[in-house]
DNA sequence: CGGAAGATTTCT
DNA sequence: GAAATCTTCCGA
């Protein structure tokens, strides 16, 4: 069942772990593919020194964030990858979950034809590769989750999950350490990058 | 208007 | 470990 508007409304935190197990829709004119979301992370603007809108910034990038929860916050980085985020909150707090990854279910010869791979690991194990997956692009910037073509629905509730401080953010002082990182317990898709922390 | 930095991936 | 590569943001 798609998930309604309410259900991107509440705390971010909660969202974030509510997330882990969901399926993630996209349809395209090439196909449907979908996804089940296995790593998130909790950006929280105004008290966040790693996400784009700490500090209430807005801007033409970040302004969809300040919209009520349900809509795509997606940004290009480094010039060569997207990622992909979902707005919670009610409107005017600046907050979204970044979508780490994905275990692909359906559409995964269409995930092998974008990726050009036939690695199923690597189809959708970091937040760059599921967007190629997915084929989410930034002409889906602001797009209404609540619609038929992007959107989320309920798939499993009955995963393990963790809890760890988040990948990307070593340098970010004090916000290195909040725990905002949820994934699914002993799940391959993961991304490894954990494994990368530079010591 | 120009410079600097960035929520990454891939290969060596 | 380093390179690839370009948009966004901020200061002048």
């Amino acid at each position: 069942m798609k998930l309604k508007r309410e259900f991107y409304l509440g705390d971010t935190l909660e969202i974030s772990k509510k997330l882990i197990g969901k399926m993630l829709v996209h349809k395209t004119p090439e196909g449907i593919t979908k996804g089940m979301i296995v790593e998130a992370e909790s950006y929280i603007g105004p008290f966040d020194k790693a996400a784009h809108s700490y500090n209430n910034r807005k801007s033409e990038r970040t302004k969809v964030q300040y919209k009520e929860g349900g809509y795509a916050y997606i940004y290009l980085i480094y010039g060569m990858y997207c990622c992909f985020n979902i707005v919670t909150s009610t409107k005017g707090n600046p907050e979204c979950v970044l979508i780490r990854a994905l275990e692909p279910i359906e559409g995964i010869e269409l995930m092998k034809k974008r990726r050009k791979t036939d690695d199923v690991k690597k189809l959708t194990s970091g937040p760059g590769k599921l967007c190629d997956a997915m084929g989410i692009n930034r002409g889906l910037y602001g797009c209404d989750l609540c619609g038929d073509e992007l959107y989320l629905e309920d798939y499993r509730d009955d995963l393990e999950i963790e809890t760890s401080k988040r990948i990307n953010v070593q340098y970010s002082e004090e916000a290195n350490d909040y725990p905002w990182r949820f994934t699914a317990k002993d799940n391959k898709f993961i991304s490894v990058k954990i494994k990368k922390i530079k010591q």
